[in-house]
DNA sequence: GATCACACGGAAAAGCTTTTCCTGATTTCA
DNA sequence: TGAAATCAGGAAAAGCTTTTCCGTGTGATC
């Protein structure tokens, strides 16, 4: 312990299966045994075994096991989003449900760098993973994982891709808006705007094409005027609010793309003594904790179910080791999260709602 | 392709070192020489084992690598924070130190969740990755990990811990309070309100004390009484500004604990028809910048530079790893973003201001 | 008392790569 | 031409664990 050979760098090298088996007078193939409760042993050499590997703190060294079973119960998560907003939210949800199979998530931040990316996957690769999750949503979708051989199974969650073989877990953005119009509506609102993003964006489209459901489905008209779209900002928020009480169109509620441009538009109502929701009602997208719940009133809102996206997310990536071949777009329910910015409205709307029929 | 024999679960195994000896009609060793450069091999075998190689899509298996050397050349990263609001920026600032030295860096989420902790230090351990650094700023100093044996090196980034032999890496809020009051100050304020977050926070004080430092050293009156403490929301920055215009002092300037604090500080502010910065400017902490450049006006504010203190935790890691011993405290400088919550101020006052005195 | 079955635990191989050591073959020099 | 030096590449071990296959020793049975 105290010998000289201790050099300045010492740092206690962690006890293999070897030494167990020394320490507890028996072969290495005992110990592994003993401690995995295979094999025939006495209940009593068991016991010495247990105490050993107790003693030393014995912790099997999974690089072994992995080589040995060509599987490291690991898989990676590449990630695009530099604040952590959308993924963190994932990968708790994956974690959840790969935890239970006794399989850790490794996230590794691309910052949106094919470079840095690639090297990620050439890491994750080479470390043989048993799968890769790929998340973060970008407008356009994204190209496949390229330098992939097909040995490890690829799913994309929260995240489009250009390759119809591929599986790629998506929140129901469409079911989102319709949720979002019928919600409003049912409150009594029936001239709605839409305040949303960049219309690039898949997803702008579907949450307007959701509104447009809800809408044409109670009956009401569908003004294709009162679509407006900017950046995803707060300041787009306030500044779509003057435009569109500048046209001098009635409305009576506001269906926003996101939270922060709810957040803008509740803004801007309010500087210019509009009641929310008396006067107008504000829907927001994204239930960002953050921002919708610190907005004056706070924010009714979409929320994408992020982790239990991610749990499904982890559920299918277990499928997938296992040989399952599920491939295509899986499209998620939303669920509207009812706050004060549309009034106490219908609290049943709450939920999965957007799987049932609006009629 | 389509032939019968591939089964449902059939998936490319990836080619081993073997498969390149074969291909290439040379020995195991020889692929391994003629790849990594070393041995003496004719350049003509070299490029025969390489072309065989390429066209295999060889990739050697870091699992035996590692076994091999005993080193992962991975490092775990523990994070808390369950809105990446600041694990990200260090995550990122670590890999960039980390990158550069061939390593990758693995983020599991403990989610605040001692259990998960655990279970996430255990997988780290048994992996045997070349390091743990741990993250996520709390109220109190955390436990030091346990059922750790030493054998691998720990560094705290942006977390406080009750153990004097750790390492330990936390921006300087001392300094950022400094710089915040100097600025203020420069800018003409003279009687500054606090208003922060709970004081069980270290930050807190240290923010706190630092302000006064500023005070006192421009040889102004230091006012206890201005100093309030709340919860980390923009409703109690709203709350507090209410509190300190009933109090009837006369104040020209708040430094808010967050730019949450500050932005809801700055709009409760606009509510009354104060003017921002007019009346009185406002300085935030954090530049989260969703929030600080949403603000009306956007916020000026401290930014503890949580990238670069990644990027220092990487360093310090790899030293570490070497067998360097550092152990102890070190604080990071933060610096002022300016926008215009404060006025144009003096542009100077960016930058590592924290490190020179401010006589 | 000899044979059989069984319980217990040891030996060795496999998984993949790197590195050390060693053997032939070739070249160099006397 | 023979000895020494150099070159090229093969063989094998190490790193750690699991699992299969065997070889003991014990008790039971005839």
């Amino acid at each position: 312990m105290t010998s000289p050979k201790t050099s300045l760098s010492a740092r206690p090298v962690p006890p293999t299966i070897r030494d167990v088996a020394q320490a507890a007078g028996v072969s290495l193939g005992t110990v592994s045994k003993g401690l995995n409760g295979t094999g025939q042993l006495r209940e009593e050499t068991r016991a010495r075994v247990r105490s050993a590997a107790e003693r030393l703190g014995f912790r099997p060294n999974d690089l072994a096991q992995s080589l040995l079973r060509r599987r490291t119960f690991t898989v990676g998560l590449i990630s695009t989003d530099r604040y952590g907003r959308f993924s963190i939210p994932v990968l708790e949800g994956i974690e959840d449900a790969l935890g239970t199979a006794r399989m850790s998530v490794f996230l590794c931040n691309g910052a949106d760098d094919p470079a840095r990316e690639r090297q990620h996957i050439e890491s994750l690769l080479a470390k043989r993973v048993d799968g890769i999750i790929v998340t973060a949503r970008r407008a356009d979708p994204r190209p496949p994982l390229d330098l992939v051989d097909g040995s490890v199974p690829i799913l994309y969650a929260f995240a489009q891709v250009a390759d119809v073989d591929a599986l790629c877990l998506l929140p129901d953005d469409l079911g989102g808006g319709r949720l979002a119009g019928d919600h409003l509506i049912r409150a009594g609102r029936a001239r709605i705007a839409h305040v949303t993003g960049p219309v690039d964006f898949e997803a702008v489209r579907h949450r307007r094409d959701g509104l447009k459901q809800a809408i044409m489905e109670h009956g009401l008209t569908w003004r294709p005027e009162l679509v407006i779209s900017g950046e995803w900002s707060e300041a787009w928020g306030r500044e779509a609010v003057a435009r569109l009480l500048a046209t001098r169109q009635t409305i009576d509620a506001i269906f926003c793309g996101s939270d922060q441009i709810a957040r803008g538009a509740v803004d801007a109502l309010r500087d210019r003594g509009i009641a929310v929701p008396d006067d107008i009602a504000v829907v927001g997208f994204d239930n960002w904790e953050i921002i919708a719940a610190a907005t004056r009133p706070p924010l009714t809102t979409v929320d994408m179910n992020l982790h239990e996206l991610g749990r499904q997310a982890g559920l299918r990536m277990l499928d997938l080791i296992d040989g399952g071949g599920e491939r295509g777009i899986v499209r998620l329910p939303c669920s509207l999260v009812v706050r004060a910015s549309c009034g106490q409205g219908d609290k049943q709307n709450t939920g999965q709602a957007a799987d049932r029929p609006l009629s």
